[in-house]
Parts: structure tokens; C-alpha cells; sequence
DNA sequence: CCAAACCTGACAGCCAGCTGAACGCCGGTG
DNA sequence: CACCGGCGTTCAGCTGGCTGTCAGGTTTGG
């Protein structure tokens, strides 16, 4: 998918392209109103993702404009108070869903793969991992077919994993799934969800990269 | 099933199209209200997906000269999040059910699946679930042969597991199928009809998936 | 062999979810 | 017109299990 996101915050703006783009999106990310009239302007995009607050005027207005132009891209609200008033007006001015500020990037990664399903028509993927099936929409796993229940977190972090197998993910890439932004955490706690995880799992489903962070075993053996 | 679609946008009015004709129904497209008139007069169909607004006019209308004019076609409604009050209103019209833009193709499937089996006169219209029956068509539901008498919102809210059994449903869009879209942000509402439900039709019926949503025990038991 | 990094059992606090009860609204009834 | 019963919604008290933390043990690399 083509997803461009207007966001001026810079530390969140990041985070959120590189999460997005991790998913396997391609993103544009723009910090005003200005650029993001000009963009919608040049490229067809599948999926926006809108701060309200920007430094040259109000989100609402842009996305207003773009729904009397007839462009019917979905489009994601980010804002950070959690005023129920913006989120009425912003589903009255055709936003297609609302995230509140501080998200943490699995609750964002969960809304734009619905999009993409939505936008795809995709039925259920079913991962297969060795003697583990992942069922991604209806977070169910089955191992050698019994199946397994994972807790909110645990799922949260697993589907991390999932969404990029093999791949090298650091502890604050992990901490950035779990927990909304900029509450860091103090202790141990991914080393005792991968250690909850391997238990459930099995103990090689996640291989740890030592001083590194940990990746997901493909071979599944 | 033959399928009448009256949609006006290009994008959407493909991807509906495709999706039913692989779910292996007839379909033809319409993108106007003048076309679907036509279209109704000349030919016999199972089932009609309406978008509201349309170029030639407002789609309740159409829907409710056909119900005047005797036509008892199924009639799903498609529309745009923002018309709170067109849900009641739709079903006060006539129509049968009610997907809200944008919506994932997989939940068209199941709408129009559900339709699909009422209509047909399935060799069992009825769904058995361990010890429930449940008679989609005609909102009934026997426990180990007696009847259960279910309220208009308990019965709202079991048709969404029924008609996707297994599959993880969060609140959010569990509150979707009982309010068009309304703010019921803070409320425990969905919680105090999952207990009613699972009075009436047993504990295990329905299974919490914490901090995720619930989903139907579809081993019955 | 040492230190750093990592693992994991145990545990207390807390929060999501459950449910009985109460209240207001509505349509039907006497 | 007053009453009544059913339905939808909210609230509050309660509970079980999830969560984050720590401590002590184990592994790894140099």
C-alpha cells in the first residue's frame, strides 16, 4: 500500500514511517497541510494517516477538501487529546477510523493492516511456523493442532515476530509494540514476555541475538 | 444467487462486484437508481446491495417502492459512516441488513453468505451449536428443545457471532453492530448483554478473549 | 574464570470484565 | 389519563488473572 502520513512531530513522525514502512508499506511522510495538498495532489494513495494539530491550520479542513474532491482514500485521524467532540466531527468530516495520542505501534500497525485487508479484500492469513499456526485475524494459535492462549501482551508482542520473520528486532522495537509512546520501561519485562512466550511456544520459536534484541526462527524446527 | 448492485463509486463498485462473483453469485452493477428500476422490473433477483447516495437521488426511495410494490428481495444497505440515523431508518425502509463504509470484503462474504443460506432454504437454515438451535430467518433459538426468547439488542448482538462463528470480535466492533456509530465510548453496555446472553444460552456459549474482545465456542461446549 | 547479558520462578497490585440492581423510557392496557 | 411491564442503559462492588518487578540462577563471550 501507499500511505502518506502528515504528521509534524518529529520523534513520533519517524517512529511511525518506520513501523509503517517495517509492515511493508511504502510511505510519504509530510509535516504540514501544504505538502499534503500537493501530495494528494501528484500520487494516489491507499491509506492516510492525519494529525489534526498542524503548524499551518487544522487537519478537518484538509480532510474535508479532499472528500468534496471526491477522493475517498481512508483516511486515519492521530490527535493527541481524547476529546469525544473531534472524534464525532472527525468521523462527520469522513475519517475512517481515530487513533489518540500516546498509541503504541502495534495498536497502529493492528488499524492499518485493516485497511489493507479492506483495501486487498485478503481473507484470513494463516502463518504456518514449523508445528505452530498463527491465525493473524482472530489471534489464535495452535501447536501440533492444540490449541495455545496467548494474553493481550503476549499476542502483542508475538505478532511482531509474526510480521517479520527472521528479522532482527531490538528490545526498544519490542518495548515500542507494547507500550504507548515514550512510556519506557524500566525493568526486565520483554525478557520475562520471551521467556512466557517460549514456554507457551516452544523453546526455539524465538532465538535471541545476544546484546542485539531477538528474531523469530523460520525454519521452525 | 443473481445479485443486483447499485453503487456509484467506480473503486468500490468493482471490488464488491468481484468479491461476489468469486464468492460464486451472479452480479450486475448498476450506478444509478434510474438503471436499478429498470434493472428490478425486468429481471428476478435474490438479493440487492443499495448504496444511499446516489447520483439520481437517495437510495430509500428505491427501497421502499419495491416493499410497496410487493418485492420482498433481501436488500443489504451499504453507506457512509456518517448518516448516524440512517440505520434505523434503513431497517424501518425495509432492508434486511446494514455495512457501514468502509467495510472489510470478507464481512461482505458473511452478510451476503447469510442471506445466501436463508434465501436458499438451505437443508438447514437452522444452526446448530452444541445444544442451541439457532433459526437465522426466523429469530428463533431453541436450548435443548425449548425455546429462548431474546430481545431485539441480545438478538442483534448473537447474530454477529453466528454469522462469523469462532472468529475474535472486539467491542469496538461489536458496538458497531448495535449503534450505527455512536460515541458509546464509556459504557459497559457490550458487557451487560454478553452476560445476558450467556444466561440465557449458557455460560460457555461465549468465550472472552481479555483485552482482545469475545468470540462464539464453536465446539459447543 | 569473570563480568555482562539473559532467563525464569515468584508475587503483590491492579485492572478488565462480570453481574445484580436500579432507573428512565416507551408502548400497551385498563 | 394513570398504571404497568418490558427493554435498554448505567452504575458499583467484586473477582480472577494479567502485568511488571525483583531476585537469584544460568549462559555467553572474552
Amino acid at each position: 500500500m501507499r500511505v502518506l502520513l502528515v504528521e509534524d512531530t518529529e520523534g513520533l513522525g519517524e517512529a511511525v514511517r518506520d513501523q509503517i514502512a517495517d509492515d511493508g508499506h511504502a510511505v510519504d511522510w509530510v509535516q504540514t497541510l501544504g505538502f499534503a495538498e500537493a501530495s494528494v495532489q501528484t500520487t494516489t494513495y491507499d491509506l492516510i494517516l492525519l494529525d489534526l494539530m498542524l503548524p499551518d491550520g487544522h487537519g478537518f479542513g484538509f480532510l474535508r477538501r479532499l472528500r468534496a474532491a471526491g477522493i475517498t482514500t481512508p483516511v486515519i485521524i492521530l490527535t493527541a487529546r481524547d476529546q469525544v467532540s473531534d472524534r464525532i466531527e472527525g468521523l462527520n468530516a469522513g475519517a475512517d477510523d481515530y487513533l489518540v495520542k500516546p498509541f503504541d505501534l502495534s495498536e497502529l500497525s493492528a488499524r492499518v493492516a485493516a485497511v489493507a485487508r479492506r483495501y486487498r479484500g485478503d481473507p484470513n492469513p494463516v502463518i504456518r511456523l514449523g508445528e505452530l499456526e498463527v491465525d493473524l485475524r482472530d489471534h489464535r494459535i495452535h501447536r501440533s493442532g492444540l490449541p495455545i492462549e496467548l494474553t493481550a501482551r503476549e499476542w502483542a508482542l508475538f505478532e511482531g515476530f509474526i510480521q517479520r520473520p527472521g528479522m532482527l528486532l531490538s528490545r526498544s522495537q519490542l518495548e515500542d509494540r507494547l507500550y504507548a509512546f515514550g512510556a519506557e520501561i524500566e525493568s526486565n519485562t520483554i525478557e520475562v514476555y520471551i521467556s512466557r512466550l517460549r514456554k507457551k511456544l516452544g523453546r526455539d520459536t524465538i532465538v535471541t541475538v545476544r546484546g542485539m534484541g531477538y528474531r523469530l526462527d523460520t525454519h521452525g524446527h
